[in-house]
DNA sequence: CAGTTATTTGACCAAGTGGTCAAACTGACG
DNA sequence: CGTCAGTTTGACCACTTGGTCAAATAACTG
């Protein structure tokens, strides 16, 4: 081994913990109706300690939110230019669902950011995430030019896959509420799957 | 006039100072983001004022909030059950689009508040919201059963319209910062009236 | 084992917070 | 003008909050 390690055993466990704990705490309370002591005791630490790997209460919603980013800009990064573009969209509706169904605190957090003027975040959304959409909006609307989808407003068609499938996450009290007994991502696939397939198909 | 009217030109008029500016800063930072010092500020008034005509900063949230749940759930209410059902419809989600682009701090409390779990909020959701939601899916079905609607399922098609409108106010700096200089507002009433045209229409 | 570094903590602080209170001020009305 | 309910405020308080620090403890190394 070199002479140190910037990284100890207990550094990794510890940062992982204090993450995991922050992104539950910062989700349920977005980032000011979150405290520090309230992270803390989530996490199973003290106060100081906690303040020992992550020196600011700012420092530790970065690091959540740039371990999360990543993760969220997936899906649409795995959106294949050369596969069949109805299957595409659709794969990519069905892997979006899926992230609200087996990772709600991710998206709420994102969500409570965004609502709120994403102060933390214009800086990625304006750069990153344009980026990202603006190549894909163009590959969308080759499809469109090939007749292989119908022509809609190729922005528009992403801002509606977002709101459909993270609502679930997102509003998930009002959604389970309003839905009793029945667990909503149940029939959401089938639906939404419905609902591209015949937005999407061209008549020609 | 009667002995003592018991609301002044002064109190009306303070009140309402104070429920706008409590909703600008409400809808911007969520309840415990907010401090009793910035509604004050935003009114114009001194703390201790604003105390004297809501004695609690809870006092005043739940005033914003009832002012602004009979609003909200207007356009529901006004789906009338005889009307034509594509019609009807469209025109819901229509008055939906208006209310976010003319209302979009409403719409941004409303989603603070159920992201984070809508505690403040889970009893009228769970009464007054419900039996809305209830009644008018039993219309819908009726005209699915009638043959004048493609059948899906009510409640998705409901969270759909709301996901969708909602969309355009909650994430307003998301889809402003991805649209550059284009208004979310010019294409969105005839993608959405585009996409519930081809989701609802009957298909023999 | 001793020495060194990494980790943990109790006690503390300054700033911000929701809320109180007595005293001052205002304005309508006889 | 006097008066009295209605309105406004500066000063204040108890509590929470983000963050510090010196000292204690644990872990690793030779």
């Amino acid at each position: 081994m070199a002479k140190s390690p910037n990284t100890t055993r207990i550094q990794q466990r510890n940062r992982a913990t204090i993450l995991e704990a922050a992104l539950d705490v910062f989700s349920q309370n977005g980032f000011r109706g979150s405290t520090v002591d309230q992270i803390a005791k989530a996490a199973g630490l003290s106060k100081p300690n906690l303040l020992y790997y992550y020196p600011t209460k700012d420092a530790i919603f970065k690091a959540v939110m740039s371990d999360l980013l990543d993760t969220w800009l997936d899906p649409l990064r795995a959106m294949d230019h050369d596969g069949e573009p109805l299957v595409e969209i659709q794969a990519y509706v069905a892997r979006k669902l899926e992230m609200s169904r087996d990772f709600p605190r991710e998206s709420r957090l994102f969500a409570n950011e965004i609502v709120q003027g994403a102060p933390r975040l214009l800086e990625t959304l304006s750069t990153e995430l344009k980026e990202l959409v603006d190549e894909k909006t163009v590959v969308i609307e080759r499809w469109m030019d090939e007749g292989k989808l119908n022509r809609i407003h190729s922005r528009h068609l992403l801002f509606s896959i977002w709101a459909l499938t993270q609502h679930y996450a997102d509003f998930d009290i009002q959604v389970r509420t309003l839905m009793g007994d029945e667990d909503p991502f149940d029939a959401a696939p089938a639906f939404l799957e419905t609902l591209y397939e015949r937005l999407l198909t061209p008549l020609n």
